[in-house]
DNA sequence: AGGGTATGAATGAAGG
DNA sequence: CCTTCATTCATACCCT
């Protein structure tokens, strides 16, 4: 299918994997200027660029060394993911925290807790060189709450599939293999 | 062998991936069989089964491993959708390439590369397997689809490369919001 | 040199 | 059909 890892076959395998230059090829590594750029761009709000503003970011960052479109994408995706992975974390640590003790009295503190939600731990904010803005991160995001687990989609599934296992057993055009 | 990559445990030998017995099965796990008879399919002109045939589909391959009616149909959906989505970055990347010289009118050459839009593979040999009415594979998309596109594109370009092309010191964070 | 972490890439599943 | 989200795989990088 779509290369599943058509990874370099650089480490050891003799293919040619003429990243010589210290250029790693099997997978884009970005360059400080790029990551830095794209940081900045997220920073400033930008979660999901459309296609053309992909188009746009990745020819302009192409100066500062090689990159593709689909780079641009990952990266985005990759990034919004994970800071909503981290928040959604930490949250669940803290309510984990409160739970833990049976706190009887502590439901005012549980909802200013939850009223927060993030706050996640200073970690990475050593890079707060950048004078400003500091809502950056906000992001009004809309609470889904979304039914993971086994939920089983099956009855939100709405394409139509005829009268179930009808057994209809047949020629089958499978014959490829 | 060459085994580095591709699988490993996850979606590997076909077998292991049973979440039949109580194992908690998150989302479907194609194991190698059955991605390849899809692949097979999609590379020989399926594109879009109908209820019938993925419901056929999905019966033979449940031989295969567990798979359910809408694994069939989400794997098309979304194999279908990437191709197009992959060949449309990239056609848009080699552009990049070109309008790095100093044409910016090229847009003769433009239309040019944007119609072929080459498509490696898109054999054909296969045929009628499927004894189906199944031409949908034919996909009588117009290119009139793309025009709109383009004009897009083309619009982002001029925007983009209008007097100079390089400028290092590009300002992202204001072209774009 | 090995283990942990950060992150690029891929893809199943939905929503619209 | 297109876009988006969640999850997972595979690596690069860093640490002890």
């Amino acid at each position: 299918m779509s290369g599943f890892c058509i990874t370099k076959a650089g480490r050891g395998g003799g293919s040619g994997n003429s990243c010589g230059t210290g250029t790693k090829c099997g997978r884009w590594n970005p360059t400080t200027e790029q990551v830095k750029l794209l940081t900045d761009m997220f920073r400033s709000g930008l979660r999901t660029p459309s296609t053309d503003e992909i188009q746009n970011i990745s020819t302009q960052l192409s100066f500062y060394g090689k990159i593709e479109s689909k780079n641009v994408f990952y990266w985005f995706q990759n990034h919004k993911a994970r800071e909503r992975q981290k928040r959604r974390r930490v949250s669940v640590d803290e309510k984990d925290v409160m739970m833990r003790r049976d706190d009887k009295f502590s439901s005012a503190q549980y909802f200013t807790e939850i009223n927060h939600v993030n706050e996640p731990e200073r970690v990475i904010e050593t890079l707060q060189l950048f004078p400003l803005n500091s809502f950056d991160e906000a992001e009004p995001e809309k609470f889904r709450l979304q039914a993971n687990e086994c939920n089983e989609a099956a009855a939100a599934f709405s394409y139509k599939f005829g009268s179930e296992m009808d057994l209809p057993q047949l020629d089958l055009r499978l014959s490829f293999l």
